[in-house]
DNA sequence: AGTTAAACTGTTATATTATATCAGGAAAAA
DNA sequence: TTTTTCCTGATATAATATAACAGTTTAACT
């Protein structure tokens, strides 16, 4: 397993934003895909923080940015982000996040903090490879893996000592 | 891992039926827990089948059997059952299934199949060791895991040929 | 047994998450 | 420039899940 465990650290988010926002252009540019105004207002959302957010979290964040919409149109672009993993879905929250590398074929697994809500991502072709095992075993073929690890990051744990 | 890798095979599913719910019994019984009528019924009716059912089918379930209740019902039992590990949830499904060791300290991993919706269960201590690795490193402490996998079992790999 | 406390049920209402549908507009392709 | 495709805007509604509270059953205690 490896990835960027930078989530739970201090480091220059500004960098990192726009970072992932530049690989998201590029990626676009790239594959004919079109990054439209609201699709790039829920990303530059997600972007803002390494943190799950609901759909309706998101919308929330749009009125107060003057730009409010209906359900619809969020669930649209997290749609379009999630199918070019350009952003996750956290099964368990019913929540979005920004991805760490969009766009890069990778099996992403999630460490989730309980208490603040935030994400760490890594890609997981270790654990792939023993559900790959399992799986076999079984004669069954994966198409997708939801992976997602509940508890404490370090800040909470300190905070709930 | 490990597991009874038997979901997706032809079994003896009066016995396996017969089986689980024994030990669920036995698990009350020992531990104070009351199997009441109405998460006695949930439990049969997830029993069935090797498959994921939402709360609202199994309310249409009820409804059939001349049982019929309102959703705090249903989901009040499967609180009780998922919480004492007589049964899980397919999160990224929103569904339910019979647990295949009933009452045992387990991290479940899950095959689901995407055509038939059949689940094959399976114990993970390799994965959640991997995953425990990963957490040690930004300094995580898992408390409970989430580890689903979709795509085809055999019979349906079959069919779609 | 009688009393109390705890846990469970029944019911209504409502919160939360997500999608169907359809009219219209912008972008790209032909 | 016409056509097609994709995207938006808006309304309505579906699907999943919980809050709240009165009443009942069960268990625990005397």
């Amino acid at each position: 397993m490896a990835g960027p465990e930078l989530s739970f650290s201090k480091h220059d988010h500004e960098g990192c934003k726009s970072y992932s926002r530049d690989a998201v252009v590029q990626y676009c540019a790239e594959n004919g895909l079109r990054l439209t105004a609201s699709r790039d207002l829920v990303l530059e959302i997600l972007l803002s923080d390494h943190r799950a957010l609901g759909a309706y979290d998101i919308l929330d964040e749009m009125a107060k940015r003057g730009q409010s919409a209906q359900p619809p149109i969020v669930y649209r672009a997290l749609d379009f982000l999630v199918a070019n993993r350009f952003a996750h879905k956290i099964e368990h929250l019913n929540a979005f996040l920004a991805c760490g590398m969009p766009g890069a074929e990778h099996s992403p697994a999630f460490l989730v903090c309980n208490n603040c809500r935030k994400v760490a991502e890594a890609t997981v072709n270790d654990t792939d490879a023993l559900l790959e095992r399992f799986a076999n075993n079984s004669g069954f073929v994966i198409q997708n893996t939801v992976i997602e690890a509940f508890g404490l990051c370090p800040d909470c744990q300190e905070t709930a000592e």
